[in-house]
DNA sequence: TAGATTGTTAATCGATTAACAATC
DNA sequence: TAGATTGTTAATCGATTAACAATC
């Protein structure tokens, strides 16, 4: 989904390689630049929305522990985690709260508020588009698009409905990087296309569908049947596993179940 | 999220053990099990998706190659994950795909529709009521719920909110054992364990915040500020990795930003 | 100083991948 | 038989975790 970078920041005969540097300085504009694994940077906005909880209760400080269970890891992957954006913490006292947010934001690139294009608006476009956890966590949605023109021009949260035939107008007037698709899944490749033509180079697509992307492109999915399908597999599992040992007829007693039509 | 069980099907002198079973078949009901990586498990829905596109364009057989490709992996991941459920490619040949459709719904648990209920009817859960893709992919909703009376009687898609007193009564009566959490963030725990407590064994949370469950009940959220959050990361890192090199004033000249509110 | 807690190490585990023998 | 493609091996890589020295 998105590339790696297995690049040694400093050969061996560099000066500077005696002294182990958890961050990575290539950027040399002063932006440092944590080479961060994927498991990581997944995990960060949910530390991060568990540090706003802190703050607003109060705290000043927060330790690994307290941390990592309100995010729901184990306390020894919440500090290897934030080992990889440096030092913050202080022996015996834990995180200052106030300082761990800046860093995390910093690290995201969610000091300033991105620009987002939401595409499909109907159902779940409909939804995406009033869902105020964008707005406070980040994002700031800056424009609606549909091919329906029976749609255009509706107006949601104050901002109005555009035609599809207007998107590269529209993407280029807000210099929009982040789009994301919630069209038919028919109309999502070609959708893809011309967000990417435009200058678009992060995509989150729930159409139930592969995109296929450029080099340099990030796209994320997210499928609410496959999560529901990987739940059921977990059912049938634990429904199994309670009939298996003693043959018990009690087995997935509870499991509501008609034949699947196709 | 989900306990792994390391255990050895068959004891060093298990009889059986000299022959390789890629099947753990200890649950003797004549239900087999496999033992699947969760990294494998999280594919299947994905290749099942793919599988019923090559269906429907009268495949009768498909290659590791071109499954894989419409499923976004590389062929040798696909056909590790496949050799897990067994052996059901024909060397030479390809998969069969009605074969492989029923194998991978039977290993989902999928040869039943299952029962969901849906909590909280606001802007997300009216989306998700509303969305087709559950009922063709194994699922039928079963109950809307909400603690809005106001919102109670209301009919989509032919079945009536019912008011979250009647939580207990709603799944008992349709015997559900998945449910899926739409509340606000508020709500999300104290939902939970009721559900829990009325039997249900599965949760798809889409509230931003971590659920205490007991051991056996399977959760997994969806965080849609979080999905755009990590694309944040990349694009950051791709507006800074534009700009380094040449320290070009140009990096990130695409990026709409403007200050956080907080 | 004593207690608390971080940052890091090292062992372990799970997932990915290329390559190729097996075999249709 | 020749060509195609699977199933498996083995090497590699990345992620997790417990433990504890460092240190506030």
């Amino acid at each position: 989904m998105s590339q790696h970078r297995n690049e040694v920041p400093s050969g061996p005969t560099d000066p500077t390689a005696s002294v182990p540097d958890v961050r990575d300085l290539s950027s040399g504009t002063g932006q440092q630049l944590p080479e961060l694994p994927e498991a990581t940077v997944a995990r960060l906005p949910e530390y991060l929305r568990a540090l706003h909880h802190f703050a607003e209760a109060g705290h000043e400080t927060v330790s690994s522990e307290a941390l990592a269970s309100a995010a729901g890891v184990n306390s020894a992957k919440l500090r290897k985690d934030l080992s990889h954006l440096g030092s913050y913490g202080t022996r015996g006292v834990g995180y200052d709260v106030v300082v761990l947010v800046g860093q995390i934001e910093s690290v995201l690139g969610l000091t300033h508020r991105r620009a987002v294009a939401l595409v499909g608006i109907g159902n779940l476009g409909h939804a995406l588009a009033g869902y105020g956890g964008f707005a406070s966590r980040g994002f700031r949605i800056a424009a609606l698009l549909d091919a329906d023109p029976g749609r255009v021009g509706e107006r949601i949260n104050g901002l109005a409905v555009r035609h599809i035939d207007d998107l590269e107008a529209v993407m280029e007037e807000h210099r929009i990087n982040i789009a994301v698709i919630a069209t038919p899944v028919q109309a999502a490749q070609s959708v893809a296309e011309r967000l990417v033509a435009a200058g678009v180079t992060s995509i989150l697509n729930f159409a139930p569908c592969v995109l296929t992307v450029p080099d340099g492109v990030d796209v994320r999915k997210v499928d609410l049947a496959v999560e529901l399908q990987i739940l059921s597999f977990h059912e049938h599992r634990k429904a199994s596993a309670a009939s298996s040992p003693n043959g018990s007829a009690l087995a997935e007693r509870r499991r509501a179940e008609e034949p699947v039509s196709s």
